[in-house]
DNA sequence: ACACACCCTATAGTCTGTATAGGGTCAAGC
DNA sequence: GCTTGACCCTATACAGACTATAGGGTGTGT
């Protein structure tokens, strides 16, 4: 099948088959007469299996360290059960980060209702003073995320 | 003061401060003789302002429609109220979408303890199959951000 | 013969910074 | 006077995970 098929199959874009492949996660499939790629089954498992991993918010590294271990029956999966485990505890921290940020939020919020000039607002003024609580600490990490790029 | 002064008193790194400049977001300062970035109080403010925003993870365009705000005394603070919301809907969905994330990871890491070869590994067969529920499906919206940047 | 959908490569842009190269300035110590 | 080291400057490239654009080739239907 053609890459415009694989796309459909599999919900990903065309453009992202091709980084892929650069990436060095998909491997160079064969090429028509007029230098078409050329996909068969194993072609959608691996891209399938890529594109759960994303869906799960791995990054590629880890996805290669995963197809790493796929690509090799014989070995143990000791490697990817590490993977996993390390993963969790990122998202379980990035949880935790956001709750924070969220009890921030509504309490900046309802320091506001609108009715105000902006030298009065109570959102603006609190963003102005040095910041007091733990989500608000410069040293805290920066959480990024929160907004999806597409 | 000159730049690193000014980085160290509000946490925010030397290039950093420069980004923002580029950005916008901070207004240019007076130069010394030698060329050097000279700042008073008000750079403090405003970079201390911005920080605090940023630990709230808005982007560097909802910094500044705030900061307009901020710069408007006399106008209405109705559109940092909206800004806020939004944003607070944002991390909302966030926190949502990634506990989806986590429990799928949890049943995930179930399935293997690590003892069989990758062959047979549950983790990774799970990987290989087309997704089932919800998270893991592939109209799933990405989620991203797990991986803080650094 | 032409339109149109699909395919190709190469390059640049997104966002929020970080890293590097290659240089200038200034105070302290020898 | 000279060197050392901390600080400052600009410009450019890089990070991740794509997306967008330009400029062209291919294949099918009317």
């Amino acid at each position: 099948m053609k890459i415009g098929e694989l796309a459909m199959r599999t919900g990903c874009r065309v453009v992202t088959i091709r980084y892929y492949e650069r990436e060095g996660l998909l491997p160079e499939p064969e090429r028509s007469e007029a230098n078409y790629r050329l996909y068969g089954e194993t072609h959608v498992e691996r891209l399938a299996f890529i594109r759960h991993c994303r869906a799960l918010d791995m990054t590629l590294d880890e996805i290669r360290a995963l197809l790493a271990c796929h690509d090799d029956p014989e070995g143990t999966c000791h490697r990817a059960d590490v993977l996993i485990d390390e993963h969790l505890t990122h998202v379980k921290a990035r949880i935790a980060q956001l709750q924070a940020l969220e009890d921030t939020l509504v309490a900046l919020r309802a320091r506001c209702q609108g009715q105000r000039s902006a030298a009065e607002c109570g959102i603006l003024n609190a963003l102005a003073q040095p910041p007091r609580d733990a989500a608000l600490n410069e040293d805290a990490e920066h959480v990024p995320g929160t907004h999806p790029r597409r």
